[in-house]
DNA sequence: TATAGTAGTATACTAAAGTATAGTGATATG
DNA sequence: CATATCACTATACTTTAGTATACTACTATA
């Protein structure tokens, strides 16, 4: 990256650039949204939930946006969806293997997060849980 | 992370997550929206900018939402603005130190859409450039 | 029989995000 | 003098994201 950073380089910086924002905006089109991430987060903490649980976990989503994320998230392979014969009917929203590479990305907004708030709120409260690692 | 994922652990699982997810959406309260991780990376990649560069270099964005973003980018300290006694007038926007920490982000979210897009689309193409340095 | 819990869906709405298009005022260039 | 470049701003509009509220169908429990 540095030193690469001229507009006079031999070849085309736009290119370079366009390939480097190519795999980040197909990243982006997957963690849109006010929810998605968050719901990745739940998932890949608890494992596995419930509608319910999973209504209750992340806080303040309304059944109608957690029923469309899931859906989307169940379309991109990252969580699974499976009917449980309960009675009353429950059904399992679990993370995939798949879903469990997202861990990455989760753990560097966590990261930059920390030092964000640390920088702006001036507190180092949030350094209290997980230190990072997760 | 793993093993701590049942709802029967001592302590409130609720608690832990809600630490864990925190910092999580500060970091997307920074990043939310199409552009704002366009013109962070376009500035980590290339350091300075005139407002025209930018329009240029980060595809399909309107002035209006360049204006905008980049106020944005600016109060939170990520870029810094310098008026340029040029003539005409130019404008060099620059990536901060404080904006070359999000570096870590953008190249989490670039792996993970270089493994994303040979998933779905079966191509390692976009393999070409960099492999995940930066 | 009333109440509550399961997993959602339906409808209507608001608010935010983003687009399209044009224009400003300064200065320089042909 | 006409045109172009710079850095934007203004206005109007559309689209999308998200909210609020109510409801369905099923089953269990008090």
């Amino acid at each position: 990256m540095s030193g690469e950073g001229t507009r006079n380089a031999k070849v085309p910086m736009k290119e370079h650039f366009g390939n480097y924002m190519l795999p980040i905006k197909d990243a982006l089109e997957i963690f849109s949204g006010k929810w998605k991430i968050p719901i990745i987060t739940a998932l890949n903490f608890y494992e596995k939930c419930s509608f319910k649980e999973l209504e209750r976990i992340v806080e303040g989503i309304t059944p109608k946006m957690l029923s469309k994320e899931l859906k989307f998230l169940e379309e991109n392979m990252l969580i699974a969806r499976e009917v449980k014969d309960t009675r009353p009917v429950t059904v399992e929203y679990s993370i995939t293997e798949y879903g469990k590479t997202c861990r990455s990305v989760m753990t560097e907004l966590y990261r930059w997060g920390i030092e964000h708030r640390k920088k702006f709120f001036n507190t180092e409260e949030a350094e209290t849980w997980g230190k990072g690692k997760c």
